[in-house]
DNA sequence: ATGCCTTGTCGCACAAGA
């Protein structure tokens, strides 16, 4: 079983991306954040003439996320608890079953909080703690457990190029580094780092100053599993190929393989 | 120091992204 998660950029920018890369690696399920949509106007039916169930929690204009699964997709909860003025659109939670029993997903786009200084950091870190109550409540659950998404985190130094450019970024700021380890740290596999220690791993790349061609990028799209996913962990991979297609993305996709 | 691009918005420039 394979699931993935993209930052899309906006549903109706990236529509034939997104399709296309679809059609290509046929993930089982798919996170998606940024379709910058509202829900009735999310284009529906492209996806499920690829044979996916979809959902949404979008607003408009910005943010927003989505899941794909070939799968029904169960007990979809949309919305991060714990703050109930929380107008923004990014999160949605929600089950498969497989013949080894249930998977949970919770597709996330985690606040940028730029620029340090303004309301939006400490909306943040703010976030980031609702997220931790969140995943404890979902690990006592026991179950095979994910949060995949654009956490907006750039975990270490090998995580950038150019780690000493982001010293006044909020996505390196120490406090937002150490709230995803506490995150990380209540029992869940970080994938990808588990899967490689290799250097200039990363998903996003800047569309400014030729990032991309400088392969000056960052990490930041990350995929947590519980212990009982981490049980089942096969693989994973960054499809880095699809920064290079014709009208892309920022981000690129991450994924996991799971045997189930 | 700033903008560099890209997307969405009832555009005719601006906010937001990272």
């Amino acid at each position: 079983m394979k699931i993935a998660t993209w930052n899309i950029n906006g549903v109706k920018a990236r529509i034939d991306t997104v399709l296309e890369w679809l059609r290509e690696t046929s993930p089982d399920v798919a996170c998606l954040q940024e379709i910058k949509s509202v829900d009735e106007n999310f284009p529906r039916q492209p996806f499920e003439d690829l044979g996916y169930n979809v959902e949404t929690h979008g607003q408009k204009g910005f943010n927003g996320v989505a899941l794909l699964s070939k799968q029904p997709l169960e007990d979809v909860q949309r919305r991060l608890p714990g703050d109930d003025a929380d107008e923004q659109a990014r999160f949605i939670d929600a089950a498969v079953s497989t013949e080894r029993g249930a998977i949970r997903f919770g597709c996330l786009y985690l606040p940028n909080g730029n620029p340090l200084g303004t309301e939006k950091y400490p909306y943040k870190l703010a976030w980031m703690e609702r997220l931790i109550v969140h995943a404890e409540t979902r690990l006592r659950e026991e179950g095979a457990y994910m949060l995949l998404g654009d956490y907006n985190v750039i975990p270490e130094p090998i995580d950038a190029k150019n780690p000493q450019n982001w010293g006044d970024d909020a996505l390196f700021q120490p406090e937002s580094r150490q709230r995803f380890r506490a995150l990380e740290y209540l029992g869940f596999t970080e994938a990808v780092r588990s899967c490689t220690e290799a250097e200039e791993t990363y998903t996003f790349w800047d569309y400014q100053a030729g990032a991309w061609q400088k392969n000056n990028g960052i990490r930041i799209d990350h995929i947590l599993l519980s212990p009982q996913a981490t049980d089942l962990l096969s693989g994973c991979g960054i499809d880095k190929h699809v920064r290079g297609w014709e009208k892309p993305s920022d981000h690129v996709p991450v994924w996991v393989q799971l045997a189930a």
